[in-house]
RNA sequence: GCGGGAGUAGCUCAGUUGGUAGAGCGUCAGCCUUCCAAGCUGAAUGUCGCCGGUUCGAACCCGGUCUCCCGCUCCA
């Protein structure tokens, strides 16, 4: 069912130039799509959304932005090149996926546990007069188990040390272990899931350092705090604002642009004072609850959802979720990131990051707020949920993209009722003097009818039409997408009339 | 990555047991049109995902490969 809807919403912006996949002429690349020629302006008109409820009205809050490429300890520092780095293998039979290196410590521990078994059996049956280290040093079975564990041992971290996957392998089919839920030993070769992307900084292999695409834009943030607060003089609480592009290598890279490899991020972070991180972190929830309602989207489509395993930065976190067409999913993360990423910076960099706090004379190592989106998730919201297939009273179909007006790729689509008797001179006239500020487009092909429909199925809020009382008293229609009704207004007017139903005074403060 | 399904025009799809492709919508040109996709005339568009094999001959059969969808898995 909601399969169904899910299809033709991919039709649909593919059809009318929203997003195609990457790359299609040589059978596309998998997971990474191209925004089209009106999908870039309504993902513009989405930034731009953000960056000025973030940057523009909040004079504490400030924007950068930072490069793609970092130093490479900047991921050891925030923890994602353990994070990141996994030796997988699948068990064929159960088609259950290990981390290669979690079954051999596990075989290893139970080997251990074997150990201690036979210690502890013969401590009972030889109570007071137990010498441990005789019988560690002695015992047949315990030296053929720490044997094992030593070779085991020995070949595992050669393994590890040298990223030699095949050798994972054979220590797992050597020690005979077996999936704990098919419980077969038919597992397939070891492969290294690396999450970020490589690259290599210098021309030449033997000068070159391996860099990593940013799997996150938070850590530019982090990387240029010091220089933010000094340079811009920010007194804490504060902010730093950053829309850009991150890369993540997913195992499982689905369901259109919801998860792609290459995405864009809209991050802010919040830095404030130890301890008042939970009174933030609720304003914070509120905040971006609100954002997302003033684009009067229903409210129903999104839900708060606190996450219970926190991650390894977090001491409290959850998501705002969107009821997409396959179901309420992750749209936006809010997270208390504790000082963990500044501390981990000062710790690595060996350079302090501490505050000092004028109002109490203390000096801290700030905690951070964060708020972080995904902005192809937010246009495969907008963009679903604003994909109406409404049937009228007459009996015929509409497809309306109904998108937030404040959003949509173009304000406003001129037309000449038809192609002559100079109206479409007319119309060109007044297009002209309004495309610097509004977003307009121009049509005069086939009847007035279907190029309404036109205009609707790309999410144009109003179309004005020029007709022949315009060229004796200067008066247009203009018509409404939603309600399909029209106005007659005096062509000077039209001014006014977008300017004030694009305000984005009334879209943004407008979220009570 | 595993299992299942799929890939034919911009979109949705048809194509009978193998005989080198069609429809609807859309697009374009022209005509006609005084306001909500359906008037008239004409036109363009596909190496049938890609590579290879079987065959006299492949959209169709076989193998490989790429991509998409669903489930599993993963998700700092």
């Amino acid at each position: 069912m909601s399969d169904e809807i899910f299809k033709k919403i991919v039709s649909h912006a593919k059809e009318y130039g929203f997003v195609f996949q990457s790359s299609e002429i040589y059978d596309g690349l998998s997971a990474v799509y191209d925004y089209a020629q009106n999908g870039v302006l309504l993902k513009n008109n989405i930034k731009d959304y953000w960056w000025k409820s973030m940057v523009q009205l909040n004079d504490n809050i400030v924007g950068i932005d930072s490069a793609i490429f970092s130093h490479p300890t900047t991921w050891k520092a925030s923890g994602h090149v353990d994070a990141f780095n996994d030796p997988m293998i699948d068990n064929k039979d159960s088609k259950k996926r290990y981390r290669a290196d979690n079954l051999i410590e596990d075989y290893i521990q139970k080997v251990e546990v074997k150990i201690n078994k036979e210690k502890k059996k013969q401590h009972k049956r030889f109570g007071e007069n137990f010498d441990e280290k005789t019988f560690l040093l002695t015992n047949p079975k315990v030296l053929k188990y720490q044997k094992e564990i030593d070779i085991v041992n020995k070949r595992f971290s050669e393994a590890l040390n040298k990223d030699n996957l095949e050798e994972l392998k054979n220590i797992i089919e050597d020690c005979g272990i077996v999936c704990p839920i098919s419980g077969t030993k038919n597992w397939t070769d070891v492969k290294q899931f690396n999450l970020m992307f490589k690259t290599q900084l210098g021309s030449t292999e033997s000068n070159s350092t391996d860099l990593f695409l940013r799997p996150e834009t938070a850590q530019g943030i982090f990387l240029n705090y010091l220089n933010v607060q000094k340079t811009g003089r920010m007194k804490i609480p504060f902010g730093i604002a950053q829309i850009g592009k991150a890369f993540r290598n997913e195992i499982v890279a689905r369901q259109f642009i919801f998860r792609m490899r290459e995405f864009e991020q809209m991050e802010m972070q919040f830095f404030i004072k130890p301890g008042t991180q939970m009174k933030w972190y609720e304003h914070w929830k509120n905040v971006r609850l609100n954002w997302h309602l003033s684009l009067g989207l229903d409210k129903s489509n999104y839900r708060f959802h606190d996450h219970e395993k926190l991650a390894h930065y977090a001491d409290a976190a959850c998501d705002i979720e969107f009821n997409f067409p396959f179901g309420f999913k992750e749209l936006e993360g809010i997270h208390s990131r504790t000082d963990f990423d500044l501390g981990s910076h000062e710790k690595f960099s060996t350079k302090q990051i501490k505050y000092f706090d004028p109002t109490d004379n203390s000096k801290y190592t700030p905690y951070v707020l964060e708020t972080s989106i995904g902005l192809d998730r937010m246009f495969l919201a907008i963009f679903s949920s604003s994909l109406k297939f409404e049937k009228l009273d007459d009996g015929t179909e509409r497809t309306v993209l109904k998108t937030p007006y404040i959003l949509s790729p173009y304000s406003v689509a001129f037309l000449p009722l038809i192609k002559k008797d100079g109206l479409p001179e007319y119309c060109r006239k007044i297009k002209d003097k309004l495309k610097l500020k509004f977003s307009t487009v121009y049509d005069e092909k086939d009847a007035i009818g279907r190029r309404y429909r036109r205009q609707d199925a790309i999410g144009t809020p109003f179309c004005v039409t020029i007709d022949h009382q315009t060229i004796d008293d200067d008066t247009v229609t203009i018509r409404d997408r939603d309600s399909m009704k029209q106005d007659r207004i005096h062509v000077n007017e039209i001014h006014n009339f977008l300017d004030s139903s694009l305000n984005i005074n009334n879209w943004l403060l407008n979220s009570d």
